[in-house]
DNA sequence: CAAGTAGTTTAGAACGATTTTAAAGTAAAA
DNA sequence: TTTTACTTTAAAATCGTTCTAAACTACTTG
């Protein structure tokens, strides 16, 4: 399925903007990301977008769950291109961010989910810093 | 050990503000919050501090390890005096933060840490949601 | 204790990330 | 083709947080 396919099926309007995102996003190699991330490679290829409409598209996108949202304590948001559940390293030194693919992780015991409620995702963070 | 020897220990000075602060946060249940609510809890009991202090005594209980920060993907900081290692349910429809005791969970196979890092703390995110 | 000094608080300004506004532009529907 | 709803944009606004610089206070030293 090509991009503007993609986008269709997400209820999105393939727009010239919302194509120029997700050729650099999607299909290729994942990665974690800013807006700015974004905005400074968009600029690089010689194009150039608002920065409204970069945050328009990610919060569309990451709705339509053609990204994600990554939790992280930073003042700015990161986004990840890897939707399947998985999960982090941090590296607690630089804020670097390493992808753990799902079944590297094996969870024993976990609690009762709240009476009600259902489990939508679990994810495992790994703080790491430099040995010293 | 009372607050002010709390904050004595920690290297720093007991100061009227610090000492309003530790008297919310320590020794009592634990709680997520964020800089906002406790102003408005300090308000509420008649006193008052500049928003500015706040910060500064949070970045400071945090630095001491009196209180940790949580990652979270929403714009505002979470804290939480909750400094034992431990995980949380994230209700994604209101964004509340429930804690789950460390023994709760069972990590039956993690990755490798990389080369030259260590391991400095795992979490664990269940995000739930309300049954429809 | 009295001075001295180093650390702290504060209001307000500044900042950086994100959202809003409102007008112009574009994609899809009719 | 005309109409409609949706999208993009620059610029302003907003929001959380940090900075500035002056006043204040806790601790140290004499
Ligand atoms: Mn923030
Ligand atoms: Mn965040
Ligand atoms: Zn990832
Ligand atoms: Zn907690």
């Amino acid at each position: 399925m090509n991009n503007k396919e993609k986008l269709r099926k997400a209820g999105l309007r393939p727009t010239k903007q919302r194509m120029i995102i997700a050729d650099i996003l999607l299909g290729g190699i994942n990665r974690h990301f800013t807006a700015e991330n974004l905005q400074n490679e968009i600029n690089s290829s010689g194009k150039s977008m608002s920065i409204a409409t970069i945050y328009n598209c990610l919060k569309k996108f990451r709705n339509c769950g053609l990204i994600k949202q990554v939790e992280s304590s930073k003042d700015t948001a990161i986004f990840d291109t890897n939707i399947n559940q998985h999960h982090h390293f941090l590296n607690e030194d630089t804020g670097e961010l390493i992808d753990i693919e799902n079944d590297a992780v094996n969870l024993r015991k976990l609690p009762e989910i709240p009476q009600g409620y259902l489990n939508n995702g679990v994810e495992v963070l790994i703080k790491i810093k430099k040995q010293i």
